[in-house]
DNA sequence: GCTTGAGTTGGAGTTAACTCCAGGTGTTAT
DNA sequence: ATAACACCTGGAGTTAACTCCAACTCAAGC
C-alpha cells in the first residue's frame, strides 16, 4: 500500500505518518526500490492501532516505548503488559473524571432549561 | 482569598492562575489596595469550574468564549446552553472513543495474560 | 526528452497551553 | 531602614504534537 492509501484509509495525513515513522511510534516501513514506503497489513495494524491509541489520549512517549518493547521481542512480553495495564489505569481514571464533568454539563444545561422557562430569571452568578 | 491560597487550594500553579486570567479565562480579580489578586468565593467558583472543564479536555478557546458571554448578562442564556451542549456532545463522543479503547487495551492485556500462561509463546506479529 | 505528479529527506515553523523570568512594588520582620 | 518575602506586569521561553517546506528523485504520459 502506499502512503497515500494510508492516510486514505485511516484519515491521517502523510505528513503525520512520515512523522510517526521517523520518531518510532510505528515500526519502519520499507521502501519499495525506488524508495518509496510500501505499507504491508502489518504496517497498517501499527498505524490504526497508533491512531486508536492517541485518540484515547494515550501519550507519545509511551506508546513509542510500547513499540520499541514490541521490536525487542519475546522477552519484554511482562513490560509490555505492565505499560498497558498502567495505561488502562490511567485510562480508567480519565474516564471518571470526564464522567463527573459531564455529569456537571448535563446539570448546568438542566439549570438553563430552568432558566428559559421561568422567562430567562436571572441564574446566580455563584453558578456560573 | 490570596493567589497562593487560590493556587494550593485548586492545585493550580499561580503562574497558570495569571494566564488564565490575562486571557479571559476566568473573569478579571479584583485587586487590594496594593495591587494584589483577592480572590473572591465567586473567583474560586469560576477557578474550579474552569479547571474541571480543562481537564475534561474542553478547549480553552471554547471557555473563554462561554466566560465573555456570561460577562455579557442574561441575554446570552440561550447561546451559553447552546454551547454546553455542544460541548457535551463532543464529551459524550470522546467517551465513547475512549470506552473503545479501553475494551482494546483489556483485550490486549487479556492476550497478554494467556501469552504469560502458556510460556511467553510468541503473540501473533499481526496482532502487535 | 520534458513535464507532471507522487513520493523522498532533513529541518524549520506552528499551535495550544502553559511556564518562566526580569525588573519592580508593597508589607513584614529584625 | 534594610532584608526578606509575596506578589505584580509584560514578555520571552518551553513542550508536545504535529505541519510545512525546499530541494530532490523517480516513473509515467505526451
Amino acid at each position: 500500500m502506499t502512503i497515500s492509501e494510508v492516510s486514505e484509509k485511516f484519515d491521517i495525513s502523510q505528513d503525520t505518518l512520515r512523522y510517526y515513522e521517523r520518531i518510532g511510534l510505528i515500526p519502519r516501513v520499507n521502501r519499495n526500490k525506488s524508495g518509496m514506503r510500501d505499507y504491508t497489513e502489518e504496517d497498517c495494524n501499527w498505524v490504526e492501532f497508533i491512531k486508536c491509541m492517541r485518540g484515547a489520549g494515550l501519550p507519545i512517549e509511551v506508546l513509542i516505548e510500547y513499540v520499541g518493547l514490541f521490536q525487542q521481542g519475546a522477552e519484554t512480553v511482562e513490560a509490555r503488559k505492565g505499560l498497558l495495564i498502567e495505561q488502562r489505569k490511567q485510562l480508567i481514571a480519565r474516564m471518571e473524571d470526564m464522567k463527573k464533568t459531564l455529569e456537571r454539563l448535563e446539570y448546568k444545561i438542566a439549570r438553563y432549561e430552568q432558566a428559559v422557562v421561568v422567562k430567562e430569571k436571572e441564574l446566580k452568578k455563584s453558578e456560573n
